[in-house]
DNA sequence: GGGCATCCATAAGCATTGATTATGGCTCGC
DNA sequence: GCGAGCCATAATCAATGCTTATGGATGCCC
């Protein structure tokens, strides 16, 4: 086992006062105190490390390359003690984020040109994936943070991380503008029974399969995309129709379709996850205010 | 104050092994104690060092800087055990001694030729002075040994120093080859009271001056000199007469003299000084054996 | 899907560590 | 020679720190 670093410290503090009285007196303690410490500290390494006179101590030859290493021992210590105030402070840091798409190119943006205002040398770096593939880099330890999105409940339930949901989104049936529908006021899902329809990721398709469910048909799914953008096209040209967060078309509209927010289409909540514990970690903490839209710190 | 170094070594073997458990294995202790340092040190920190999952603990980012500057701590103490154990087992080390100049041209140069075939990397510092500059030497700290010599009684009594006694060697009465009592068995001091006399230093003429004194008579000090080639020289050319330790004489033997050792010339001893303690230094231990003529360690 | 193994945290008990006060030896300076 | 510095040692007592005991949570396996 290694040598006991607190008395190798004490015995630092003897050496730069210069006698074991004074080294107490620095300390705060009594002299027996000390002294019991170095000879503690002498018994372990064997060899004795200062010659005790009237009027204080020398080091001996052992005694003197201990000091240098309790030198170096309490530089690291210090050093430590540096770099955790610079992190606790946002002096410096890292946050990796993994985002989806609609949001990385909106919401995290925003977010991430916030943080860098309020603390420059604060890094994010961002990965921009699927919810299902963020709790992965999550739970890999790749991530600090996942921005992710779910219909209906907790998108990270059983997996031991901590969902924090941030805002729910409205979802928009999406419909080319030269669709009979499109200047209807009221939509029923029923009426679109016999559009060919376009679907995203697995969670949203079982969305719109679900409401279309509700609605009495099953939808006949002629496209699949996950990429809003091609997704408004497809309807545009009149390949189908689909359903969109709100998010999606705040990113990107295309003019050639009709965006339609009713509540009976549901409703998107997004929000973040973590690993529990996470949150307190100050750069995580300080982007997961950002994202949540409150930059600065609450209180 | 400084961070508490034990934990922070403790946090490393947590890190090392992966959990807590396993460290708290690895250490041979419970787990509850492990995890209650920890709590402590990030309670002391004031960050999260890891985060705690099933299967294990994975490190955040402040825990990861943490980590570093353990390792460079745990480096230096296991650095400062290499280095006591090189001074401990005489790999290497360092011994600063001072030394009258008969002992310097003689005891000292088998000393440390000895002291070098059994440890050559011990190095030895030699300055040759006498006594009382030697003992000012030790009182300053400037060396570690002092050899040096006494008529009677302890040369460094009342200095707070160690006097070890080595031998005592008999003073010869040091004439010229043609002196009329070069011949004779036995020589009266009395018989030499009309002589010119030539002293050394300040105690070998207050030795001199004494055994006259016993004689019955006042020497009448012509020459002094420290120098022992000197001193003969002197002696050979019919300047003087003197008294001489045998070391000196077995240093450098003029061919013009005549040394007679008598007991009635008194005897002086010659041995060690060194402050409280120094004895137990592996490299002064080592040296001071050599000089006692006992290179081995004994026992 | 329920039981089991493993992880961690917390609480309470107790032994050791580590501080204290009290005392004594030693050297130096007045 | 006496007082004021050093330092070491012994004895006492409190706080630290390790223990056992327990509970919550997750993941694996049949």
């Amino acid at each position: 086992m290694l040598m006991d670093a607190r008395r190798l410290l004490i015995f630092r503090e003897v050496a730069r006062a210069g006698s074991i009285s004074a080294a107490a007196r620095a300390l705060g303690w009594t002299q027996p105190a000390v002294s019991q410490h170095l000879a503690a500290l002498e018994r372990a390494v064997g060899v004795p490390l200062l010659l005790r006179g009237p009027g204080g101590v020398e080091l001996t030859e052992p005694g003197a390359r201990l000091l240098d290493r309790a030198d170096q021992v309490a530089l690291q210590l210090h050093l430590a003690e540096e770099e955790l105030a610079d992190l606790t402070s946002l002096r410096r840091g890292r946050a990796r984020l993994a985002a989806y798409p609609s949001a990385a190119a909106t919401l995290v943006p925003r977010a991430v040109a916030g943080l860098r205002a309020r603390h420059p040398d604060v890094d994010v770096e961002l990965t921009e994936v699927e919810p299902p593939e963020a709790l992965g880099l999550l739970e890999s330890g790749d991530v600090d943070l996942a921005l992710v999105f779910g219909y209906d409940g907790d998108p990270a339930a059983g997996r031991g991380l901590v969902w924090r949901p941030l805002a729910a989104e409205p979802v928009a049936l999406v419909l080319p503008v030269d669709h009979p529908l499109a200047g209807r006021r009221r939509i029923a899902l029923a009426q679109l029974a016999g559009e060919p329809w376009i679907v995203g990721c697995a969670r949203c398709r079982a969305h719109a399969v679900a409401l279309c469910a509700a609605a009495g048909f099953a939808p006949s799914v002629r496209h699949v995309s996950d990429d809003y953008v091609v997704v408004q096209n497809l309807v545009a040209v009149g390949l189908g129709v689909t359903l969109l967060p709100h998010s999606a078309l705040d990113a990107y509209r295309h003019p050639g379709v009709v965006a339609r927010e009713q509540a009976s289409f549901g409703t998107r909540t997004y929000g973040i996850v973590h690993r529990p514990g996470a949150e307190r970690v100050p750069a995580t903490a300080a982007l997961v205010r950002e994202l949540a839209g409150q930059g600065a710190p609450p209180g």
